[in-house]
DNA sequence: CCGGGGATGGCAACTTCCTGCCGACATCGG
DNA sequence: CCGATGTCGGCAGGAAGTTGCCATCCCCGG
């Protein structure tokens, strides 16, 4: 796979500078995102510059983004404004398209910096993009994820705290008032929310994502 | 319990700067840490100042700082310097005491500064040396606990990659040519290691401390 | 060469978890 | 009031993890 002739940004205070003329005259902005740490294009626009409509939004998510109280609140909120918000249980790369012409790649982080990749070959970009729809087609509306998972969001904090306490299943499920049939059933919940096949697993990316 | 007169310093840089007679004078230290993030004092001494004798050192630490490569150097180096170490399962809390006449605890981050109370009242000093005594009477040297610990710190990296990576012990064990009877012995001294109960404890522990 | 100490790994008895199944109960639209 | 739908939680069977026990093997000092 040839990669020449795609620019690299280091960072993110590069990628806004570079790329937000792209965003200012965007009519369709998708992205894929495993965190928010990335992707202050996802913000509310600054100032009420009316001069371009506001493009369409789909924003595809980890289920995990939902069980951090203050992205969840980012997700939520972009989606009251309009963003069409899915969830997915995939193994997303963070990725930007733009108008299905340009395509931001998030890399790795070196230095503290993360690299990005400006991808703006038409076929690699429609690629990308074709990419992304498969995935989005097979995403959950945020609607109907957030009305399957009521309890557990409630409840997340609270399973997190006797889980990391190391208290045992019969003992959690007492403190909470729940049945150990139910409790457990949260503890599973929680585990494919946060892709963990394991306790271990899950504890240690909860630890990760700062729920803990 | 009066806290009057206690003054408390903020941040690693005021403690050193403010403290830094005390441990030139020093005949003998005496510290316990959870880890290595504090306590520059023990740091070898820079330049080669002869004109105080060396003072005894004490270092109590908990299992868990020799499952970080770094901080295992580290202990290891101060060990081999001559200073005391030994290993405690006891919760410690961070604390250094010079010449049983100080007392420096650690108390919470602020601002990203931590806290340092430093006590110069005899009484609690004395309070506090005793309570320090009885934690390292029962606490392991740790030649002793390396000698019992050979096979798993070698392992560590290996084991914490394998359960990270969500697979059950079975296969695990297999992966690293262990019975499986082997591998949940490892399992279970790195947890011990680690004062966890549970292994999603252990992992969000793991995590925590940068092993994963 | 022998005996002691330690690591190993199979076995087995538990404990803890995981999940499908199902009856009980609540909620809601008709 | 009724049926549809959904959550709850007990139960049971099975999978995964925890530990004591012990025969085996390796290394070492005597």
């Amino acid at each position: 796979m040839s990669l020449d002739h795609v620019p690299v940004l280091h960072g993110d205070e590069e990628l806004y500078r570079r790329t937000a003329h792209l965003f200012a005259t965007a009519s369709e902005v998708t992205c894929a995102a495993r965190d928010l740490n990335t992707w202050a294009a996802t913000r509310p626009r600054r100032g009420d510059d009316r001069s371009v409509p506001t493009p369409r939004l789909r924003k595809l998510y980890r289920p995990e983004v939902l069980l951090h109280p203050s992205m969840a609140q980012h997700v939520r909120a972009a989606s009251a404004r309009g963003a069409a918000v899915r969830i997915t249980r995939d193994d997303i790369n963070e990725t930007i398209i733009i108008d299905r012409r340009f395509a931001i790649l998030a890399g790795d982080v070196v230095d503290g910096r993360r690299g990005y990749g400006v991808v703006t070959e038409p076929t690699v970009v429609q690629n990308v993009a074709s990419l992304f729809d498969a995935a989005w087609r097979s995403a959950t509306d945020l609607a109907v994820y957030d009305a399957q998972h009521t309890e557990l969001f409630t409840l997340v904090p609270q399973v997190l705290e006797l889980l990391a306490s190391g208290c045992k299943d019969e003992t959690a499920a007492r403190a909470l008032g729940l049945g150990v049939r139910t409790y457990r059933r949260r503890v599973a919940e929680l585990m494919t929310a946060l892709g963990a096949e394991s306790r271990f697993q899950a504890g240690a990316r909860a630890r990760d994502l700062g729920l803990i």
